[in-house]
DNA sequence: TGACGGCACGAACGGTCGTGCTATTTTCGG
DNA sequence: CCGAAAATAGCACGACCGTTCGTGCCGTCA
């Protein structure tokens, strides 16, 4: 049965999620969410017992949507290369899709040198981003697509590094043609890898 | 003539920028920094009419290590691919340096979606540092290093990726063998450029 | 009908923020 | 060595922060 509570619960960690992306999870304040979804302060606070807590819910509900936009539609792609490439074309709009690009990357940058549960969250998130790209790989690795001798993790890290440039040049300076910039980039990432 | 004002001035923009590293510009508070070099709020207050022209001084000063650090050394390298390798080489070392990453980019995140000055002066200072790759990318054709139709923009936008991947993966992460993958990923990108 | 539990509210707390005012001290040229 | 000017301190303000508390509105079930 799904109660009222995580009914108004889901709906703050979906409006709490945008504005994080925008104006990132440190300055996202308790008050403001709470008038943005129409809320008293401490109505909205009572749904999570600290701030550190919403928090981490609002990366988990980052997280799940990061699944459903980019990993899920990207996995219905042929096994090996193609899947590799999907991986990117849905990643690059996913950063599109975040008004002020993915929160959880931002999150990762904000955090750095913070330690904490949500510095700890933020780290295990992006190493199992890591994981799906370096898996996505090995298959390609086994389709013959990819050199055998490839380094999985270079080539993870190599795709990261496509992703964060985009984010970069698309989200602060507005050169129009960064996607451009980005696929010719990858491009060159997969031309080594393959076989 | 240098007064004992714009001593103590500088004394706070260094202090400042270390600071900021770790918390970030935005969470770089004056009370804060006021208590790190020994002077009341309202001293420090006086040397800054407001807050905004602090972070902004606090970036002037960070863009002037970043020459003093970065590029000037990387100038006395030989025209050419030297020259760009060692941007790539005191860069890399550049971020190991400041303790919670480049002051500058880490800003740059902060503020790609909050408009104003403070914003306006770190795409201004991204593009001018883009603006010495394609430089030094431009000497390098020149000298017969790199092919005749290179396209300048992209090796430059390549070039930040690296080293914008290597800060989230050293900084963030902390795997230990980051340094190896930037390089191993430049040396892709330089491949690509060579004639 | 009446008690109960889940939700949301308003008010208030202590704390910190940036930022003005007014003294007071320190510096420094004549 | 003195007086103007610069530099710093002290203090207070309004705003906002996260958090707590008491209270009231509900639908549910006995």
């Amino acid at each position: 049965m799904i109660t009222k509570g995580q009914e108004t619960k889901q709906t703050i960690l979906d409006e709490a999620v945008d504005l994080a992306s925008t104006v990132g999870l440190e300055q996202l304040t308790i008050g403001g969410l709470a008038s943005a979804v129409g809320l008293s302060k401490s109505g909205l606070f009572a749904h999570f017992k600290s701030k550190e807590q919403l928090q981490i819910q609002v990366l988990g509900t980052a997280a799940q949507r990061f699944i459903d936009f980019v990993i899920a539609p990207a996995i219905k792609a042929p096994r090996g290369e193609p899947r590799v490439r999907a991986l990117m074309d849905t990643w690059l709009r996913w950063h599109d899709e975040q008004p002020g690009g993915c929160v959880i990357q931002s999150a990762a940058i904000e955090m750095d040198d913070r330690p904490g549960p949500v510095r700890d969250y933020v780290v295990e998130n992006q190493q199992q981003w890591m994981g799906v790209i370096s898996r996505a790989a090995q298959i390609a690795v086994e389709e013959g697509h990819f050199r055998g001798d490839l380094d999985l993790d270079q080539f993870a890290y190599e795709f990261l590094s496509v992703g964060l440039a985009y984010q970069h040049s698309s989200g602060l300076l507005n050169t129009p043609n960064s996607r451009e910039r980005a696929l010719r980039s990858f491009d060159g990432v997969v031309e080594r890898a393959r076989a």
